[in-house]
DNA sequence: ATGTAATTACCCCTTTGGGGGTATGGAATG
DNA sequence: CATTCCATACCCCCAAAGGGGTAATTACAT
């Protein structure tokens, strides 16, 4: 019988050591190698046939959604399952965006684990209950079109996240003040909140979705 | 010989049960048993003998800081090491502090843990080159009495931390907008920063520096 | 019980931020 | 070629935040 052919790429090396462990010897899924960074993994892809991938969201350097998407342009026949280490349940709007299979938050079991790696090879999705329960929020909540924030707008937001006053900005911009104070209107009308610590506290949760 | 009796506390499930199969038929560390929260650890130190607990420092209900402190309270031939699943070098100081004979970074490999373990065994500290550069960053630093938040501050922390404007705040607490102006001033002057964007940076960065 | 710390509340004033606009030159896109 | 989008810059006004004080009452701890 032919196993499923698992990945995990994951920068948590010890997470990693574990899964090999876990996976040696089991009956139904086989762990064809670990990769601590995207990179690595795209490398590998080619060379490899790989049925399943269990990436992680928030990873250094590239996070799981840039390297989904180009591994997308390297093979067609691998399904990708999101591994969220920390708590980003605010993702799942771009998860499911993104072309991801399934999404599994970092408390769940090795039963549950399983049970996705099963039913996203066989074509099927597989989202935890609790994630499901947000992403009908979060759609239901306000919808913000992240491709409307211009480029200059991403490059002052993170300069508003790092607590500099329009004054500050405009001189690192070589812009005058008043010139920043228009891109700060217009970008806490686009991400529909009411002031810089709203602001701060919305780019904290949902930074992947405004940084591509 | 004897074995090294560890203990893991950590949140991630699937980390619990990878690090169960890594340290099966370890020859030097016997990994007694794992817990998914402090409580259940808190419970069952007082039966088991332990000499190590690898502890998460981020921790849904109790963080790891607590979990020690309850801890200590109930045996005094435990050693602890640090674990961040994130990467929260901020809170190296409060590490030390808090009596942690160890710290390690999310990204370490099986070699530096197992390192990491035997040295503390042996009554050594086991610090990453790379905290103790932060250490030292961290200590030269601004230097912050967080004791001298007192609780009412803490609690308008949290509420200027919700982006709540002082008349919001006035509001929840049943108190005048300009009593708020006073807190704020106050919280600014004791944390050194500017502005309630600056200061949610810095809750972000030390939270549990800030609350217990 | 006495002194210290914490919480509450007010005064002054300045700076910064936010909401409503309008406008222009350049780049990009069809 | 035309039009849309973007970045730039300005107007007005008001709300919010921050910096300097002072001071009274309540808690708390030695």
């Amino acid at each position: 019988m032919k196993k499923i052919k698992l990945a995990i790429v994951d920068d948590h090396q010890i997470f990693l050591e574990g899964m090999k462990m876990l996976f040696k010897n089991h009956e139904e899924i086989e762990l064809v190698n670990v990769y601590s960074n995207g990179q690595l993994f795209l490398n590998a892809i080619k060379d490899k046939s790989i049925d399943i991938v269990l990436m992680d969201i928030s990873m250094p350097n590239m996070n799981g959604f840039e390297c989904v998407k180009k591994m997308r342009a390297l093979t067609n026949h691998t399904y990708v399952i999101g591994l969220s280490m920390h708590d980003e349940r605010q993702y799942i709007q771009a998860v499911v965006q993104a072309g991801f299979d399934g999404y599994l938050l970092k408390n769940v079991g090795l039963e549950t684990l399983e049970t996705a790696i099963h039913e996203v090879y066989y074509g099927k999705k597989y989202f935890q209950d609790e994630v499901k329960k947000d992403l009908k929020v979060n759609t239901t909540d306000r919808n913000i079109d992240f491709d409307k924030i211009t480029k200059r707008e991403k490059q002052i937001i993170r300069l508003i996240c790092k607590s500099k006053t329009s004054a500050e900005i405009a001189k690192d911009l070589f812009i005058v003040e008043g010139t920043v104070k228009t891109h700060r209107k217009n970008i806490l009308r686009k991400l529909q909140v009411r002031s810089a610590p709203e602001l701060i506290q919305f780019v904290n949760e949902n930074e992947m979705l405004i940084f591509n």
